[in-house]
DNA sequence: GCCGTTTTCGGCCCGACTGTTTTCAGTCG
């Protein structure tokens, strides 16, 4: 698959809250972050920093609405100071410390840390000795070999440098975790084919953790010979580029595609290793934390009492012997789950085999590829119950959308073959448009014949919250709509979302008994995982939908899965758990 | 800068790899 490009300013943080704000503020305290380290302060006050950041990217409040409130302090990590410099960024735009830290560093700063093998001490090292304020700077000083005479530095360095650079432009992006899969999967299964050589492999890291984009693929393996494992890796067909390769790891770059890093360990490390590869960071500084208090010690290696082994070989022995329940690692994000699986209260997450059906599937009517006994055959084939043919409506010209005459010679071709299939039951739904004017695209009288209606924006992205807004109450209100679709419309690394309120949305769709959307197109995971959260905490009922326009398209259940999960979505939150589903 | 079964000061996660060093600092995850 073909990498995207990443066109819109936020592709960063791609978990945002609810509004731009806290993402906003969020990246303040970043800036913060980042330019006292090159200052080379003292580190756990750059900590801080960055955890508050991280604390409000995945608030599923408004931060702006706790700061009124007062309530800031509630939030963990943020204490009197950071509370006033939230405030003061609220009311002013501006925090005085950021200005102050901002004062004497060139704003090319913050590229050249990011450059792989530059960090803060060699940043500033380059900066007060050769002038170093970017990375067009950083460049020709090392090419002009003015690097490598600097002290700690040399030829190697040098060169590491320039590779660095190299790679962040070739595109250090993040990719679609659709990608990301496909990327893991090659690799697993070439050293996978190779008899003998592992005898455990899997990916860790946010791949396994299922976010929604992923910047390294991370690779847990063991094997009678690690050595042999790393040099097979090193010299996959798949690889390009080699940056480091020790005894137990090694990191490459896959042609046209990510990072991978390939960590080997004993087989009855296996269960720590995967523990600590998968993260995330902050789950795991939490854990460590609980482990101190407890008098032991947790690495990659196992846990530890002294000098005595505790757990190691399972996952599962690690989190019961810090006392709390094991979790999926989807929820390992350090955002109440650790919290949840001491006190017993970590919720039982939907899995992929409890879906009974798929809510959004277009046909051969509209713009889908298939037709709909052929879709329903590939449904009966993943083990439905129903699908839902939801081709487009009238105004999505663009997509062959539905007048209502075509509805309706389409109720009775589905009406037809529902008489002749077995063990599948096919819905008749229809994506109604909410065009930009705030009306719905077909009759209400004939929406209401429908089995389901999933109403989606499609046009005038551009319009006001006010607009947007006033076109979501219409779709919520209305009797006959069961599911608002793709409820943000943003396009994962290309598209934002559409000024949309989406705590506002939940609120509408709570009191209207409207359901939401998990699209699990690739692009689009829309609901994300925090939204779906805050969701679920209003009552709201999200259905899973792979608005499929082919057959294999029914495949990507398992990303919308992922999200859900994610979410911290149980069986009873989504739609497609029931055979049967019933609607408004 | 935050935080408290170590409570208002003194901690704050931990190890691998690299390149430059004569024993370790810097970076990364």
């Amino acid at each position: 698959m073909r990498r995207k490009r990443w066109r819109c300013a936020t592709w960063r943080k791609e978990n945002r809250g609810p509004t731009v704000d806290n993402h906003e503020v969020a990246q303040r305290f970043e800036e913060l972050a980042d330019l006292l380290e090159f200052k080379g302060e003292n580190a756990f006050k750059i900590r801080a920093y960055r955890r508050v950041a991280r604390v409000l990217d995945d608030l599923t409040e408004d931060v702006a609405e706790l700061a009124a409130a007062g309530t800031l302090r509630n939030l963990p990590g943020v204490g009197e100071a950071t509370a006033k410099k939230i405030n003061e960024y609220l009311e002013t735009g501006k925090i005085t410390r950021l200005e102050q830290a901002k004062k004497g560093v060139p704003p090319g700063i913050f590229d050249v840390l990011r450059i792989q093998g530059v960090g803060p001490k060699r940043a500033a090292l380059l900066y007060k000795e050769i002038g170093v304020d970017g990375v067009d700077a950083l460049e020709k000083a090392a090419q002009a070999h003015h690097v490598r005479d600097l002290p700690g530095m040399g030829e190697k360095s040098e060169e590491n440098i320039l590779r660095g650079i190299r790679l962040t432009r070739a595109g250090a992006e993040r990719m679609l975790l659709s990608v990301a899969l496909a990327a893991a999967n090659a690799v697993v299964d070439e050293l996978k084919s190779q008899r003998g050589l592992v005898s455990r492999i899997t990916p860790a890291g946010s791949l396994r953790r299922r976010r929604e984009s992923i910047g390294d693929v991370d690779i847990l393996a063991c094997g009678r010979d690690p050595a042999k494992i790393i040099q097979a890796f090193t010299h996959g067909s798949h690889v390009s580029d080699v940056l480091v390769a020790g005894d137990t790891k090694a990191s490459v770059v896959v042609t046209r595609g990510p990072q991978v890093d390939l960590r080997v360990v004993e087989p009855k490390q296996f269960g720590a290793a995967l523990q600590y590869f998968t993260g995330s960071k902050a789950h795991n500084i939490k854990l460590r934390g609980i482990a101190k208090q407890k008098k032991m010690k947790i690495n990659e290696y196992g846990l530890f009492k002294g000098r005595k082994v505790v757990a190691s070989a399972e996952e599962e022995d690690i989190y019961r012997a810090l006392g709390m329940e094991p979790m999926p690692p989807e929820l390992r994000e350090d955002r109440g789950e650790i919290e949840a699986a001491i006190e017993g209260r970590l919720p039982k997450l939907v899995e992929h085999k409890d879906i009974k059906g798929d809510f959004h599937v277009h046909s051969s009517h509209s713009d889908g590829k298939h037709s709909i006994s052929e879709m329903a055959d590939a449904a009966k084939d993943a083990g439905y119950k129903f699908i839902v043919i939801t081709d487009h409506s009238k105004s999505l010209r663009i997509a062959n959308g539905l007048t209502e005459q075509r509805v309706r010679k389409q109720m009775k071709e589905i009406a037809a073959l529902n008489r002749k299939l077995r063990g599948i039951r096919v819905l008749c739904g229809i994506e109604v448009d909410i065009k930009s004017d705030g009306t719905l695209d077909l009759p209400d009288g004939l929406l209401a014949e429908l089995d389901v209606v999933i109403a989606a924006i499609h046009s005038a992205f551009k319009q006001s919250r006010e607009k947007i807004m006033a076109r979501m109450a219409v779709a919520a209100k209305n009797p006959h709509v069961d599911i608002i679709a793709h409820p943000t419309g943003r396009l994962i690394g290309q598209r934002d979302e559409y000024d949309v309120d989406v705590p506002e949305l939940i609120r509408m769709a709570a009191a209207t008994k409207t359901a939401l959307e998990i699209n699990a197109h690739p692009e689009r995971l829309d609901l994300n995982d925090i939204y779906c959260r805050m969701a679920k905490e209003h009552g709201v009922k999200v259905a899973i939908g792979t608005d499929a326009h082919r057959a294999a398209g029914l495949d990507l259940m398992g990303l919308g899965v992922a999200v859900a999960r994610r979410g911290w979505l149980a069986k009873r939150d989504v739609l497609n758990t029931n055979a049967t589903p019933r609607f408004k």
